[in-house]
DNA sequence: TTCACTAAACAAG
DNA sequence: CTTGTTTAGTGAA
């Protein structure tokens, strides 16, 4: 087909049949008219392409704000003439491809697991609205030279791949066992190589939109783990936890984080930790929590806020009720599968925390839990497991907010620097590793903090 | 030079 | 085949 015909012709349908408010304007190229912004009202209209102005609006039609790919494509054929007749396999590879290049590629959407099986995930408007839609993983976007290194390995072949002659610094072993290499991104960047694995916590589009995943249900074909964003700088594609039952296929990892926490987490820590999005009508579904309850109960029952009437360890005794209907995770920092509580205590490193805003929030004073009591100041702790994996210089920098106990001997430095405990926190991921493969027996991961 | 877009390679389900 | 990610190349602003 010709490009240009089809480009015309796709500017000229997408200003039909639309909504009453479209105000069509002719352009050259891209299709750009004013969109208003509800989530996001101060914000102005911004300019937006054909097939991401398409899916947004397919996405904004939507009930739930949430389409799958197919129903962004049935949205198109059904609304826009243009694509009408363009529905069969034939004619609609190259709108299509298009489409899914703009999910993937802007950071204004994001992608949220759909829990049902066999399905794909859902597509989302970034609550933030994405950095005038890109994400900030483009070519065009500066990266420093990690990121350009992570970058470069991400999309080279397998075949150049298996010529390395030495795994990518900071890559850890492939795991003996299945589940750490189920840590991956999002599924389409699922089965890289182990070295990408391990090296970018890729997520999805931003580098920033990152993914998270979400616990797959019981029943799910595959636990997928975690999609975390890659994150030159903070991504905010967020992977979005739509309902997603328990999992019973982490019991490794979640154990790991489960031990690490409870020796480090006074209960208190983490009440009134509120998870809630204010672009979002639900409560967030943090990452660090689910890490916590993978069942999720606490974050469900409390709108999203730990209650802090509750120990830690009772939250992770108890048998939580299925989570709400949509249920979105926290934007998960490319760091987190590296220091899951760091995040979970709203030490979000600075980077992230600034470019996305999204994700863990400290509940506002004046909006007080479900149990009124006023949420305690978030507290940085050290990650209990850290893996000798480079972290992103732009990670360096976490958020360290005063712990409200200051006599607490938990208390840390101002200054903190991330790379100072990490030397502290090394432990012989060679033993551990080969006790895993020997069964896991009697592995205890209750990291000193003064280790 | 940047942006928007198309095409395509590639991987996974 | 579908979904998803990423890169390359092109043309307009």
């Amino acid at each position: 087909m010709d490009p240009g015909n089809e480009n015309s012709a796709r500017e000229a349908a997408a200003g039909i049949d639309l909504d009453p408010d479209f105000e069509p304007q002719s352009r050259p190229r891209c299709c750009t008219w004013p969109l208003p912004r509800p989530e996001f009202p101060s914000q102005p209209p911004q300019p937006f392409e054909v097939e991401a102005g398409l899916g947004q609006k397919a996405i904004e039609s939507a009930p739930e704000k949430r389409l799958t790919l197919a129903q962004i494509y049935e949205w198109m054929v059904r609304t826009v003439p243009y694509f009408k007749d363009k529905g069969d396999s034939n004619s609609s590879a190259g709108w299509k491809n298009s489409i899914r290049h703009n999910l993937s590629l802007h950071s204004k959407f994001v992608k949220v697991h759909n829990e049902a099986t066999g399905k794909s995930s859902w597509w989302m408007l970034n609550p933030h609205g994405g950095k005038s839609g890109k994400a900030p993983r483009r070519r065009a976007v500066s990266m420093d030279s990690h990121s350009k290194l992570l970058r470069g390995r991400s999309r080279m072949p397998k075949k150049k791949l298996a010529m390395l002659p030495v795994p990518p610094e900071g890559a850890l072993p492939m795991s003996p066992v299945g589940h750490f290499l189920k840590w991956s991104g999002s599924p389409g960047s699922r089965h890289r190589d182990e070295a990408d694995m391990w090296t970018t916590f890729r997520p999805r589009s931003s580098s920033n939109t990152s993914s998270i995943s979400t616990r797959p249900s019981p029943g799910g074909p595959e636990p997928e783990v975690l999609a975390v964003e890659e994150m030159p700088c903070a991504g905010s594609s967020y992977v979005g936890c739509v309902p997603a039952p328990r999992n019973e296929g982490l019991e490794l990892l979640d154990g790991l984080h489960l031990a690490s926490a409870r020796a480090l987490l006074p209960p208190s820590s983490l009440a009134g930790f509120c998870l809630q999005h204010p672009g979002l009508p639900g409560p967030l579904q943090g990452y660090g929590a689910s890490l916590f309850n993978p069942a999720e109960g606490p974050l469900a029952a409390g709108e999203g806020c730990f209650p802090s009437s509750q120990s830690l360890e009772a939250l992770l005794a108890s048998d939580p009720p299925p989570p709400p209907a949509d249920v979105l995770m926290g934007q998960v920092d490319p760091i987190l599968p590296q220091a899951p509580t760091l995040l979970l205590l709203g030490g979000m490193p600075s980077s992230s925390k600034l470019a996305t805003g999204v994700g863990l929030y400290p509940k506002p004073p004046e909006v007080p839990g479900p149990s009124g009591l006023v949420p305690p100041i978030p507290m940085l702790v050290p990650p209990p497991v850290m893996a000798e994996a480079p972290i992103p210089k732009a990670l360096g920098e976490p958020v360290v907010a005063p712990p409200a106990d200051t006599t607490s001997q938990d208390k840390m430095p101002q200054d903190l620097d991330l790379d100072m405990y990490l030397e502290n926190l090394e432990c012989d991921m060679d033993n551990i590793i080969s006790d895993l493969m020997n069964g896991g027996e009697g592995l205890d991961f209750n990291f000193e903090p003064d280790l």
